[in-house]
DNA sequence: GGCAAAGCGTTACGCTTCATAACGTGCCTT
DNA sequence: AAGGCACGTTATGAAGCGTAACGCTTTGCC
């Protein structure tokens, strides 16, 4: 055997674990310094540092500083898609509008507890970085998307669809997370701060309503 | 007289002039290189470079790149404030819907032609940069905001407010501009490239429908 | 016209960061 | 027990931001 020790933790050699344990590690300590300090000020340097190793020592397992980024970028989709997935279950399956408004505040909540990930995802002051156009994070991306559509698939099946303004389910959902996503995007960014917190949940709420109907919905928004 | 020569030109000296005539061929530079290679790989250097001057020299006229990245924010929402003004003025004052339509296609359009604009003001990606909460750029963005502010205004003012979802008129132009906003930033940031040009012409104006009623306007989309 | 002052741009320098090169060290296989 | 390989270190290079010190030009005053 040329393979090392293929023990029972999953196929995977001891050295493989802690070569992903590394990984994880170092993702860790990027996104909680992005936390800290902004993802502006995120140094190559201070990742190692912050973990008690030396700067060229990362190189062992990211190229260079875009790598990592594009990591972390692909990772807060799966974060992202994970939260939907999870909001999503909490409403019974029968209830489409019920789980097309929780998809809707599991969104914004995600968006509200993970800032620098939503910024990493669509573009907030990051640093000299440009996600390349065929790496992981579109996949990502494509795979986060897929709750929506699921959703408006879901909904289209049962012929329960109202009528959308537009006749195709797939781009009356575009429409619908537009409307959810401006709203999420300009509260993130901080052009909501003259409402205090209660008003920017109640107009939320609204808007939510707005994006279900766009798809074809009709819920009761005073439930939310 | 201690200020030189006060001529015809405005009161200005005519080092004042240069000066000012130097600042912004800075700014028109900087926005160049950031058309051409992206706001990401903006150089302080090659600013200086590509105008045919030693790096330090920028100095003399902004203190640090941040000044500079926030002037370029500043002149971006004035950029935007003024061609809202521009779109809206195409449509006679007593159509209110033709003018609010007329102003989410202006903010699209913009959008579309100053890419690297949008990009400064919501945030894309910038390098190590972060707009100072009381600087210039804040002023700028509130005067860009008062477009919408004005329309409704405009709207309330003559009784024609239809049944918008939340009482409050500037709440429901917050929404509506949420609405707007999100289909443009997708839009601009390349989550719709699934769709050709036609297509999201097409549903642009569906979405800008949706952002009117929800304002309390009720306008014919098909004009559109 | 001559002179002092201010503005402007240059070269020279230091600091920080990203990234590479060359070298040691410990684990793992055979 | 020995060799290979992955890992981490120190040493070094290159590039960018920003400062300091210097010289030229313009400007305003006698």
């Amino acid at each position: 055997m040329t393979d090392g020790a293929t023990d029972g933790s999953g196929g995977r050699s001891r050295r493989e674990r802690l070569r992903a344990d590394t990984v994880e590690e170092i993702k860790r300590a990027a996104l909680s310094l992005i936390v800290e300090r902004g993802a502006a000020n995120l140094r190559f340097t201070d990742i190692a540092r912050s973990m008690g190793m030396t700067p060229p020592a990362l190189y062992r397992y990211f190229a260079d500083r875009d790598e990592l980024f594009t990591a972390l970028v692909a990772d807060s989709y799966d974060s992202l898609s994970d939260a939907l997935t999870a909001t999503r279950e909490t409403v019974p399956p029968d209830d489409l509008d019920g789980r097309f408004m929780a998809t809707c505040i599991g969104y914004r909540t995600w968006a509200q507890r993970n800032p620098e990930r939503f910024a990493l995802i669509f573009g907030a002051p990051v640093p000299g970085y440009a996600a390349p156009p065929d790496g992981p994070t579109v996949a990502a991306g494509r795979r986060a998307m897929e709750h929506m559509v699921e959703l408006v698939a879901d909904t289209a099946e049962r012929g329960r669809l109202g009528s959308p303004p537009v006749p195709d389910a797939a781009e009356a959902l575009m429409l619908a997370w537009a409307t959810v996503h401006g709203f999420v995007t300009l509260e993130a960014h901080g052009h909501f701060h003259a409402l205090d917190q209660q008003a920017r949940d109640r107009l939320f709420a609204v808007q939510a309503g707005v994006a279900a109907r766009t798809a074809g919905l009709s819920p009761a928004v005073d439930r939310w």
